[in-house]
DNA sequence: CTCTTCTCTTGATGACCATCAATGCGTGCC
DNA sequence: GGCACGCATTGATGGTCATCAAGAGAAGAG
């Protein structure tokens, strides 16, 4: 189950880090003193392909954010199958904080590179740093967000405007925003069409048969299955049947 | 659109509030100063159902806290239907706070009593007050995890799953937690069957058939279009394809 | 009371998709 | 090299559901 990302999606650019990078986004937005507190009890780590990192049900002992990488949220059914509920990029956090168990195993999809506290530390760290309390509320209202977002676009009846959707989020993540309409752009795909199907809330052939039915419609081109070029931007918008700003994304 | 609550979902005890009332539970997390501060600030008032709150796209200049009633995160797709991403019960919270423009509208589904603060004076507070934060940021984070809750469901194929689903969530949220399974349990749903079928990513006439497969099959009594009684809870939860845990549920 | 209106319900049909099954292609192992 | 394995793809089929259409009940207006 949960087949992890092959040799193909580990490779290139992560799609997820935007020109900046993430990495100084999240420690940035820190002062020099919560900074120096917060890498006193830091931990960086590389984790591999397909590690789990919190079990469903445990109590995890770490708070951790993803500096690059792609983590998946799952749950296992009782027909034995897993469904990933969410997906966390770089600067997203797990790991439970002020309460108490998790309700999703938390998996590394490609390797991951991730940043670690304790989390009896981490927590006293936010009691006492207001700043740092306050940058972690925004985050997670940003996540919330993101959550929503994500109901939004399962909700879309047919699989294929939810892959022109979750092609639409992706380039909106790339760079920060949509590019201009008439330049193609390169997409790279971080998951298995397994694990994307198991997002997208679909099976793998079915999500096949949509990536290349907008390839015959000339929307994008498959250079492989983790590689893309989005082709024509307004028609992907069409498809998705929803209205992405031309600018702002989400 | 968004037909909003005839006169039978607004009567009746409100299902989401539990016996022993959420009021006293947002209330009563915080210290008595703290309290004393947000009151000073405080604004109750009363909307009538099909209320809309916020808008999206814009900046709200308040921040609201859910009392009673239940309100509705909505999206308007280019088609013109609105879709429902969210729900927000008793203790829920609305608007942005230290951030930019809302996502979606929100909307009073049923008559609903909310806790209004102005949001410059609330960002303050909490900038002050790191006890009001800490809560902030709990609530928070579980409303992240009730949100990736409504991914997995919506992720359920199969229309009667999402129902089934849907019927337990309501009643661990009613109690606490999921009664004794042998005890039969009356259900009250706040929402008309069309704003439940936007909700489960539906529509009405599939979510009408659903229901009555339900009830031929004697895992529900349906009283009315709004009333049921859950006569076989364990049938309830193989229909829905989970595993709710006997007690907690989540 | 009667008419209007709104919602829920029920029926029939076609589109979409999950599933089963088989083929093709690349990678790693022997 | 040759083989096995994993994953993506493609084909065929049955089930589920969106949609169009129509009927039934209840609430409110006049």
């Amino acid at each position: 189950m949960m087949r992890g990302t092959t040799s193909h999606a580990g490779q290139g650019i992560d799609p997820f880090v935007p020109a900046g990078g993430y990495l100084s986004l999240l420690l940035e937005t820190f002062s020099a003193e919560s900074r120096a507190r917060l890498d006193g009890m830091a931990r960086v780590r590389t984790v591999p392909a397909k590690t789990v990192l919190v079990r469903e049900g445990e109590r995890p002992n770490e708070i951790g954010f993803v500096l690059s990488g792609i983590l998946a949220l799952t749950r296992f059914l009782p027909s034995g199958r897993a469904q990933i509920s969410g997906l966390l990029a770089p600067t997203d956090m797990y790991g439970r904080i002020f309460s108490g168990r998790s309700r999703h195993h938390v998996e590394s999809l490609s390797e991951a590179r991730l940043i670690c506290f304790d989390r009896a530390h981490f927590e006293a760290l936010v009691a006492k740093d207001a700043e740092v309390e306050r940058v972690l509320l925004t985050h997670v209202l940003d996540e919330l967000d993101i959550a929503r977002e994500w109901v939004l676009l399962l909700n879309g009846s047919k699989v294929i405007e939810r892959v022109a959707s979750f092609l639409i989020l992706l380039m909106s993540r790339h760079g920060g925003g949509l590019p201009d309409a008439r330049a193609p752009m390169t997409l790279q795909v971080p998951l298995s069409r397994e694990d994307l199907a198991s997002y997208l809330g679909t099976r793998p052939e079915t999500l096949s048969r949509a990536f290349h039915e907008l390839a015959d419609k000339g929307i994008i081109h498959i250079t492989d299955p983790y590689r893309f070029d989005v082709v024509n931007l307004p028609a992907l918008i069409k498809v998705s049947g929803r209205d992405f700003a031309p600018d702002g994304g989400d």
